[in-house]
DNA sequence: ATAGGGTTAG
């Protein structure tokens, strides 16, 4: 039976069509590539306010180049251009960041006695900001005598877009400082807009409530761009909940305020709510989605590891001929990796005619979250031979693979000629990947070393892997050294406590295992209890350890008990290294037997016919009897089983698990 | 005929 495909809502219109030029020129309707041909063909080549226009179309219509030529024509028939036609020109060139030709617009622009245009000023402004000449922008601010909105709002945003937002919210200060006397540069949305973004790089809440108070006193409020920006302010600031308020409050929603609204369930993990409001969207039938809506939509079936999900709206993106898009296709990759589906993601990926950086990236960290390190660096070097930059992300998505497969040589090279051969300096991120790697590899001293000479400050992940690697290779002296950084830099995380218990437990040292349970118990803090997920028939199970609440649960632990039988017979020993010290040996065993990936896989096998695929996600990482009770149930029912943990995928298939049993 | 804004992918 065909898949049923949902029925596609048109796409929202491109930029161009999307605002129509407002002024019917006759040839408005050519496309691009004739418009400077009818040009040529139909105007007088004086018509100073004709080449205005020509200039304007190409600019709106992003095609800069053609722009920046119609510009030097014009200019090469000495013509002399007006004060409207500079600001297209310098707008060309700073879509293109072709900083050279701005300088030579800003150079005629003075000879032509523009000094003092604000239109010119405010185009220039942006212009050297956009190519990240922020100190251009700023000698030019400072020399103009009389300042409009547009002007700060120009300097405003190359502050925030240069990643400067403090500077942006002090030259908001100074702004609003000025008095109120002048017109020319009271507040405005378009003001308010950038300043809210400022806010939003910086993830300050106060700063954001403030503001938002200052919004709705001034009336901004009723501004759609403004609702937006806000919207997306709270959520950086941590408050979906003031998200969700300020998108119920707006008076007008356009496809951003969804698309933002989309976005923050998204990110905050909240994939079901993300879905909810997409429904609501199509429902309300007021508002078109397009690329960015899917990519958003993408994601939220990554997070939750939903294949069905991720494939419907793979499909509407076909339906809505966005596979070229480069974003929805980085999208697409990520969403098959992030599910289990690495060959379809490679697939998709190879199928993509524009390819960047982040989508080379994200084949890259999904071949390495799967454990295929070889496909990796496979993917990173044809990179580097089509001549694509790696940047600092793609560093960790190779030191990463590295690690998940142990490739101890090839992440300790490209750690080292990162910096020098890329000038990628390396972050907290990179150290990690590399403690993990060196750390879970045995060489704990160098990765301990590293952490000491590293210039950056350490931080709990990296504390967290030392700390893991050696509780593999049994160090108690670097363990309490790491533990005790952990205690301090992430408190309020219980999962230190059992695992430097554990590790005192494989020491044999009682009176210290005993000591931690007594330090959690005084803090307050309980282990993070186990969970798992699987879909089956577009149904959502969920599982907790020991769970006896789901409706199936002793159907589910009478198979497991079948399955065992067959399990002793393959030569299963039941691991114990993973459960608590403090319980006699058959409580032991009952606890093993309820963790939640094994009830899950069960649970799965029970519901599907016999061959197909079972996927599973586990909120903590898989303990070391379930990945031996998995890998054998793969044989034993002959079926493929995805788990994705915390922190990678693994494979198991006929007895063995794609990770080759180094995690 | 002219200037400044908000959502997306690793």
């Amino acid at each position: 039976m065909k898949r049923k495909i949902p029925r596609p809502i048109p796409l929202v219109s491109s930029p161009a069509t999307q605002n129509p030029r407002r002024h019917g020129h006759f040839y408005s309707t050519a496309s691009n590539a004739n418009l400077r041909t009818w040009f040529d063909k139909y105007f007088e080549k004086t018509n100073v306010h004709a080449w205005n226009s020509l200039i304007a179309d190409l600019a709106r219509s992003g095609d800069s180049l053609e722009s920046l030529r119609a510009f030097s024509s014009m200019r090469k028939l000495n013509l002399i251009p007006n004060r409207s036609t500079f600001p297209c020109a310098i707008k060309a060139c700073s879509a293109l960041s072709d900083v050279r030709s701005g300088q030579q617009a800003h150079q005629q622009a003075l000879v032509f006695g523009f000094e003092f245009d604000l239109f010119v000023s405010s185009a220039l402004i942006d212009m050297y900001s956009k190519c990240g000449q922020l100190g251009d922008a700023k000698n030019l601010f400072d020399e103009i005598p009389q300042r409009n909105i547009v002007v700060w709002t120009s300097l405003i945003n190359g502050y925030v877009q240069n990643e400067y937002p403090l500077r942006g919210l002090s030259l908001f200060k100074e702004l609003l400082s000025r008095g109120d006397d002048d017109d020319e540069s009271s507040v405005d949305s378009f003001a308010m807009v950038s300043v809210l973004t400022a806010c939003s790089r910086l993830s300050a809440e106060g700063m954001t409530e403030g503001l938002h108070g200052f919004v709705v006193k001034c009336g901004f409020d009723r501004d759609v761009g403004v609702g937006n920006t806000l919207l997306d302010a709270y959520a950086k600031g941590g408050s979906v909940g003031m998200s969700r308020k300020v998108f119920d409050g707006m008076t007008d929603r356009d496809t951003v305020s969804w698309n933002s609204m989309i976005t923050v369930y998204a990110q905050s993990g909240l994939a079901r709510e993300a879905f909810e409001a997409f429904s609501a969207m199509v429902k309300g039938g007021l508002t078109r989605y397009n690329a960015v809506t899917l990519s958003t939509l993408l994601l939220a079936s990554a997070h939750c590891g939903s294949l069905r999900a991720g494939k419907c709206v793979h499909d509407q993106v076909i339906v809505m001929g966005l596979l070229d898009n480069v974003v929805v296709g980085t999208s697409v990759i990520d969403m098959y990796c992030k599910c289990g589906q690495v060959q379809m993601a490679r697939k998709s990926f190879d199928v993509m005619e524009v390819k960047n950086v982040r989508s080379w990236t994200a084949m890259i960290a999904g071949y390495g979250m799967h454990g295929l390190a070889r496909e990796a660096l496979d993917v990173f070097y044809q990179m580097l031979g089509v001549g694509v930059r790696p940047n600092y992300i793609t560093f960790i998505s190779v030191l990463a693979a590295c690690s998940h497969a142990g490739l101890v040589d090839e992440g300790r090279h490209w750690f080292n000629v990162m910096n020098h051969q890329f000038q990628v300096e390396p972050r907290l991120e990179h150290y990690s990947c590399m403690v993990d790697l060196l750390g879970r590899a045995g060489h704990l001293h160098e990765a301990y070393d590293l952490i000491k000479r590293m210039k950056v400050r350490s931080d709990f992940i990296l504390w967290g892997s030392l700390l893991a690697a050696c509780r593999i290779h049994k160090n108690l002296e670097l363990a309490e050294i790491s533990a005790q950084r952990l205690f301090e830099l992430d408190p309020s995380n219980s999962g230190y406590y059992v695992l430097l218990s554990h590790i005192y437990a494989d020491a044999g040292r009682w009176k210290d295992v005993e000591r931690m349970r007594e330090l959690m118990k005084d803090s307050g803090l309980v282990k993070t209890p186990g969970f798992s997920l699987i879909e089956l028939n577009g149904r959502v199970h969920v599982f907790l350890v020991g769970d006896k609440e789901h409706p199936r649960h002793e159907d589910i632990y009478r198979y497991l008990e079948e399955l065992g039988v067959k399990l002793q017979r393959a030569g299963y020993v039941p691991d114990m290294t993973s459960v608590p010290h403090d319980i006699d040996e058959e409580e032991k065993e009952v606890n093993l037997r309820g963790h939640s990936e094994k009830l899950a896989v069960a649970f799965g096998i029970m519901n599907s016919v016999p061959g197909a695929m079972i996927q599973v996600m586990k909120n903590l990482r898989v303990c070391g009897d379930c990945h031996t009770v998995i890998k054998l149930i793969s044989k034993i029912v002959n079926r493929e089983i995805i788990v994705r943990d915390s922190k990678r995928f693994h494979h198991f298939k006929d007895g063995f698990c794609s990770c080759g049993d180094y995690w």
